[in-house]
DNA sequence: TTCATTTTGGAATGAACATTAAAGAACTCT
DNA sequence: AGAGTTCTTTAATGTTCATTCCAAAATGAA
């Protein structure tokens, strides 16, 4: 049996995936990764092939670990109004985090910065969309059957409509405050 | 006098704004620039201080080119709810646009790129963003006093919202499909 | 034509880039 | 203890990066 890994490698993952998130990919060099992981080059090379592998590496987990919470929280009990509150409010309060904050979303960032160039990058993020609007969708299904909203609407429409809004308030976030945000949240939520 | 440029500089500066917009700016490298001005880097450094400087103006400029054309449209005839749909519907096109487009709007990517790293392309962001809020603001106060839509409806709020619904298309814009991103204009313009 | 000035393109700069090579250290199993 | 395998570190790879420098070409004014 071979000498075991001096780290964990999920652990890495996370600390690669902070400074992605907070540089962007191109902005992340090697020596960042390797700073922020602990690991040396060596080390991160025989883990991980390279800088792209990482990065996909590290939007697969952001999904298990990000955008599966934000689809607990819509799976979750209470009127689907105060859970899809509570997801659009979980944006505000990131965006307008001090500036140790401000990362956005990494599927965000990663679809801005690099789909139309990277197939696989942009595989990843469509894969993180559509699951966050699946999860509005049966949100709103769910609430349909329920009663809680009015019967002759289309759910996959409007979790799309939700979807973009949640997005845009991504892009707002880097220059609008808090205050303007959480304002748009409830003109988003009125029409529901 | 001295020599005269060879060069329109307003053109290099569109050429440049073409390189900067389809690759992003860290993506983008002095030679990228020269290739695409057909400057050499001597008369590029000359002109346009660095590539910073150089990405600022072209922020400028884009506001001046592209900003102003939605603003416009905002501010022409005809029913205010079909205008909006006009401009949402322009960023439609321009986001299913072949391979040859998908570039987005560069106030996005740059916003998402550099904007809680680069204090100066946050302004000019901020400034872009600003100026569409204002023009969506305006046009649904005149509709307003002239009685097309409801006169209780607050005026800046639905302009946020259209805001955001705008930039959240450009994102979602990356992976949906021509007829998913129709779709969602329609059901943000169902409530105004 | 000559002067003063500026543009221009190419060479040159040194730093940072992603990645690979190699050698020794560390570990498990026998 | 020893063999076999993997990890880790360091050095080194060659490329590309943004920017600077410089000599030569080009221009308008005198």
């Amino acid at each position: 049996m071979p000498r075991p890994k001096g780290f964990d490698p999920d652990r890495a993952l996370d600390s690669a995936m902070e400074a992605f998130w907070s540089k962007g990919y191109a902005a992340t060099s090697a020596q960042d990764l390797c700073d922020s992981t602990g690991l040396g080059r060596g080390s991160l090379y025989n883990t991980f092939a390279g800088k792209h592998q990482l990065f996909a590496k590290v939007l697969r987990r952001y999904e298990d670990e990000w955008t599966a919470r934000q689809v607990g929280v819509l799976e979750g009990g209470g009127p689907v109004r105060d859970r899809i509150r509570t997801v659009l409010m979980t944006v505000v309060d990131e965006e307008s985090a001090g500036s140790s904050g401000r990362r956005g979303c990494l599927a965000v960032n990663a679809a801005i910065e690099l789909a139309g160039h990277d197939p696989e990058v942009t595989e990843l993020v469509r894969h993180i969309f559509v699951r966050m609007e699946d999860a509005f969708c049966e949100a709103l299904e769910r609430a349909r059957r329920e009663g809680e909203i009015e019967a002759d609407r289309d759910a996959r429409e409007l979790a799309q409509y939700l979807l973009t809004s949640m997005y845009g308030l991504r892009v707002l976030g880097k220059t609008a405050d808090r205050r303007a945000l959480s304002g748009i949240v409830e003109t988003v939520l009125r029409p529901l």
